[in-house]
DNA sequence: GCCGCTTATTGTATATGTTACGATATACTC
DNA sequence: GAGTATATCGTAACATATACAATAAGCGGC
């Protein structure tokens, strides 16, 4: 083992991917770094996350990141991969926000990146309902298809993520059903899963294949002021 | 961000853990721990790895990790988690190999795993052909359904490790052909799929679904010497 | 009230893939 | 050459995935 290893120590933070459906498109929840410098001056939209605590497990940090931002706990946390490029932390950018929020010189993060999937709520706004800065959230929902530049190399973790969330949703559908809100119609189910394949589904063969499955149930409740035929509810049995 | 994290920085480390198939079972290399300590005092067999250096990535020091074992750069080599118990480098042996080879007091270290699949040849040597501790290799195949108790937390990497294999070979079941050795027979590559997926696998069905596939080509030669029908060579073409 | 627009809802036929199952061929041993 | 162990091959039932079109319901405008 050689010197050069024994004394670094990189530091290591945990990032949080947290995925949710506001029945229209796939939307990721995203932070604003703070005030400590002019906001022109980095790009201030990050995913959420910090730097892993002394005796705390990697995954008790991503579940606290998850709780503090969303206000609840939430199960399905997943870890996903892990992200050590010595240049993710060199964009100028970051490296001024770095030393201006950690007030230390920063060499290299080493991050893990966790997979969260949840209801959206109106308690988190959507970043079309805060136009000016003054009003600007700290936190707020992004769809994910049209993102800014993020910080460091957010913008890939989510790409990785994405991708990640295809391949677990192929195996065990239900899991898409923690972005749901509690009442649903076909067509928004439909809609979420034809983002997550990527591919148009069929209406018909949706309808024998996922609807009439035993976990989702028909309400007789049925849309409200809708300027065509309207589409019943449905909620998902456990 | 407060003063805990900010003065915390875990050591980061990388494992890999390297599978092969000897025609009759999946085996993984496993590499012995120095002499620096009586070896009954700790347990000797782990996961080849090593902390990371400065300016290197992540990859790069898995595939690095890799070629300075097995002695050839390999190319299917895929990141699979992150392990950052607090606890996993409290075991008395551990801490005791740590301080004597590292001769650097060790608090936690937060590793990075990685999965890659090996074809195994004669220069490795089995366990079964070192018995003595004088010929004991500093790394050698051993059976993945028959492992003693590793360092640190590496029995249960290695456990995570197959069933994420488990998952990936269920998509891509070409990727089971870098643990073949370069002429198989169908049987060989019926145990390992049978192996792979945890179930028995019908001959006849094996026979219609994967060894006539375009990319398994039957070759001239049959076994020798078998006291029953001999089988069929075949290769792969990719 | 009627027409036109939009979206919701439902079934059938075909192709494809998966599973189950039995018979024959070949090489070795005794 | 009889016995044994393994290799190799095919077919039928079954489940799954895909392709495709007509009708129903609510709203708006006339």
């Amino acid at each position: 083992m050689d010197k050069d290893a024994l004394n670094f120590d990189p530091h290591v933070s945990v990032d949080c991917v947290i995925l949710g459906f506001d029945g229209d498109s796939l939307q990721v929840l995203l932070s604003r770094r703070g005030n400590e410098v002019p906001e022109e001056q980095y790009n201030n939209l990050k995913l959420p996350g910090r730097l892993l605590h002394t005796d705390e497990d990697l995954d008790e940090a991503a579940l606290d990141i998850i709780t503090s931002v969303t206000g609840k706990c939430h199960p399905l946390v997943k870890q996903f991969r892990a992200y050590g490029s010595p240049s993710r932390t060199s964009n100028p950018k970051d490296v001024l926000w770095l030393e201006t929020a950690i007030k230390q010189k920063i060499g290299r993060i080493v991050t893990i990146s966790y997979l969260s999937l949840m209801r959206i709520t109106n308690r988190t706004p959507h970043r079309k309902d805060a136009e000016t800065l003054a009003s600007y959230p700290d936190k707020a929902w992004y769809p994910v298809q049209d993102l800014p530049q993020l910080a460091f190399d957010h913008n890939l973790i989510i790409q990785d993520t994405l991708q990640e969330l295809y391949r677990m949703a192929g195996q065990q559908p239900q899991m898409l059903f923690e972005m749901m809100p509690a009442k649903f119609t076909a067509a928004q189910l439909r809609r979420l899963h034809e983002q997550v394949s990527g591919k148009k589904i069929d209406v018909r063969n949706f309808a024998k294949l996922v609807m009439n499955k035993p976990y989702i149930v028909p309400l007789n409740e049925w849309e409200q002021n809708v300027s065509h035929r309207a589409a019943r509810f449905y909620r998902f049995k456990p």
